[in-house]
DNA sequence: GCTGAACCTGCCGTTGACGTAAGGGACAGA
DNA sequence: TCTGTCCCTTACGTCAACGGCAGGTTCAGC
């Protein structure tokens, strides 16, 4: 139990700052436009971050790295996670009908494809660069090797 | 004859903004960055682009939108391949020795290797997102499956 | 030669994603 | 209780990548 009290380990804004490496301004940044929210605060209104929150950050910059989303298409779609994540729960609950968990999957997986469209078509940009790019160097070590 | 003149078509900035699908402005920040320079002038002033002028323009939204690079390291990588296309030029000069063309082929290929290592990697991660979203749907393909 | 559209060079404005400093409270350890 | 460090909110500053004028010039067609 004492392994379960340590997983809720919460941090503050410095630690958890230095943990997802970006700073602290970012942390309150990302909060102002309603990216994450603290897991908890102190009774003086300290932050608290939980894994669960850092793990959150590390998709943001992903995203924003990854596929250079803005801050405002982001929200959008931790929106479209955490709405998933509720219908997962509504989908466990004994109190959903079949025909709402249907509608409930079923929502949960166009947003689901609606993302992989998008990454998909990144990756075939990327691809084509790619091999692009391998052509051209072979063309060079062609020519390299033919000087050997 | 008329056909190679065609082909040598130059267009007004407007143009030229409207077929590289970008704006007037865009254009003439991209030239104070040194990222491009139109192929002329007319007597006038007035800038003159070439198609070269327009690939160029559609390789630094490339490297733009799918490397997520600055306009400083795209001024970068123009400039390395500025530099590749000139020592494909020395290369087949009947007065560069052979010394100096391994040389230049072996710079070359550097140049080419490390940018192709800034796009692996990133392809890489981009993989591994694709994965993960890939797994996500088919668990919800799958309870849709035990609904049908 | 005239005219309207396209273009020129400044140059200040804007937007997104934070940076940074001020002027305070909160907290943990001695 | 005191002290050093961490953290709070508020608010102005910054940097990249353009946007959008103003005031004058050039060009293409008639």
């Amino acid at each position: 139990m004492s392994d379960l009290l340590a997983d809720q380990q919460l941090f503050g804004i410095g630690e958890a700052a230095s943990r997802a490496g970006v700073t602290e301004r970012a942390l309150r940044y990302y909060q102002e436009l309603g990216l994450i929210e603290p897991s908890g605060r102190t009774k003086g209104g300290m932050r608290r971050y939980s894994q669960y929150d850092l793990d959150r950050v590390a998709r943001i910059r992903e995203l924003q790295s990854l596929l250079g989303l803005n801050l405002d298409e982001i929200a959008a779609v931790l929106r479209n996670e955490d709405r998933t994540a509720q219908i997962r729960a509504a989908y466990f609950d004994e109190g959903t009908g079949t025909v709402e968990k249907r509608a409930l999957l079923g929502e949960s997986l166009t947003l689901a494809r609606d993302l992989r469209r998008t990454v998909e078509s990144k990756r075939a940009a990327l691809d084509s660069f790619l091999a692009d790019l391998d052509a051209r160097i072979e063309k060079i070590e062609a020519a390299l090797e033919r000087y050997a």
